[in-house]
DNA sequence: CGTATATCAGATAGACTGACATTC
DNA sequence: CGAATGTCAGTCAATCTGATATAC
């Protein structure tokens, strides 16, 4: 019964539950309600960095997916909206944005003339580089007070519940 | 070197980085992309559970935040608005909404005349105790591809996880 | 010809800010 | 009077759908 760990705001949440619905085995809410908890402040934090670059979340999102997708850092649209979940209307409109901008440039698809190319501009390519050096280190920052063991196994059950998750 | 495990779509990722970048160290990534991922994850399958009931993520959560805090189901906006961390705006436009559905009442607030609370309305209070119950057998299904022992280890990380975010 | 690839316009849903009224 | 509590109007950023044009 001994309890060795504080009590933190999911556990309250568990502890109302569990007195006006006593009927019901909440205990599925801990880890989920941990994870989401978790991922809103990663986000804000993530966030927080994005903007010093004038970027939110997804404009890095694209940003970078083309970046890691190597030289010459060109996709077609539908590699994009693919890779990010996202409609390709969607993408069109994100698209236009950054490409105002100057972060991107539509090319010519020599292969495929139905699709003009997306391509990181210098700048695009030069941005991306910083905010990508600044955003691991922010991870880095955010995770430090996690031991590294601690660290290790909350990967390793996050990655098999993305197994199952995506499975 | 053994890998015994197979490579997800987060794995993919570090190998692009470290492809593209190998000056930096993007390990960080991994924890905090498989949990962003997951978090995507669960949220689209909650809201199929929602959908259900006819209710978005955020009418659940203000109609459980009623719910769980007991008899009489009764709370005031500013409650509302900081358990749910949205602004005093958007907890009014929520509210005309959830009132024009029937599924909340306001009351005079005998204590403070300058708000007037919020209740569950009779329908209220049944649609969201047949929807919690649903909503955590949900959660239930999603969670037991994972072993029990997994699930522990994991809720406890991401236990440390947060009281570091929110330390 | 039927499919695939995108773009565009319009609609939608949800959030925020700032001004305001009321009450403590 | 200053602080707190909401409400409201207006604006905004981002998304999706459906219609359309073009190319494979």
């Amino acid at each position: 019964m001994g309890k060795n760990v504080k009590d933190d705001a999911v556990d309250l949440i568990l502890m109302a539950w569990n007195r006006e619905r006593p009927d019901l085995d909440v205990s599925p809410m801990a880890a989920i309600g941990r994870l989401r908890r978790c991922e809103l402040h990663l986000r804000q934090k993530l966030d927080a960095v994005f903007s010093r670059y004038g970027l939110s979340g997804w404009e890095f999102d694209v940003l970078a997916t083309l970046r890691r997708s190597g030289a010459p850092y060109r996709l077609a649209p539908t590699d994009l909206f693919s890779a990010l979940m996202v409609s390709s209307g969607t993408m069109t409109h994100r698209l236009k944005g950054l490409e105002a901008r100057g972060l991107v440039v539509r090319v010519l698809n020599e292969a495929d003339a139905r699709s003009l190319l997306v391509e990181l501009s210098d700048a695009g390519l030069q941005l991306i580089d910083e905010a990508v050096a600044a955003h691991v280190e922010n991870e880095r920052q955010m995770l430090e007070g996690l031991g590294a063991a601690d660290l290790r196994l909350l990967d390793q059950g996050l990655k098999r519940l993305l197994a199952v998750l995506e499975g």
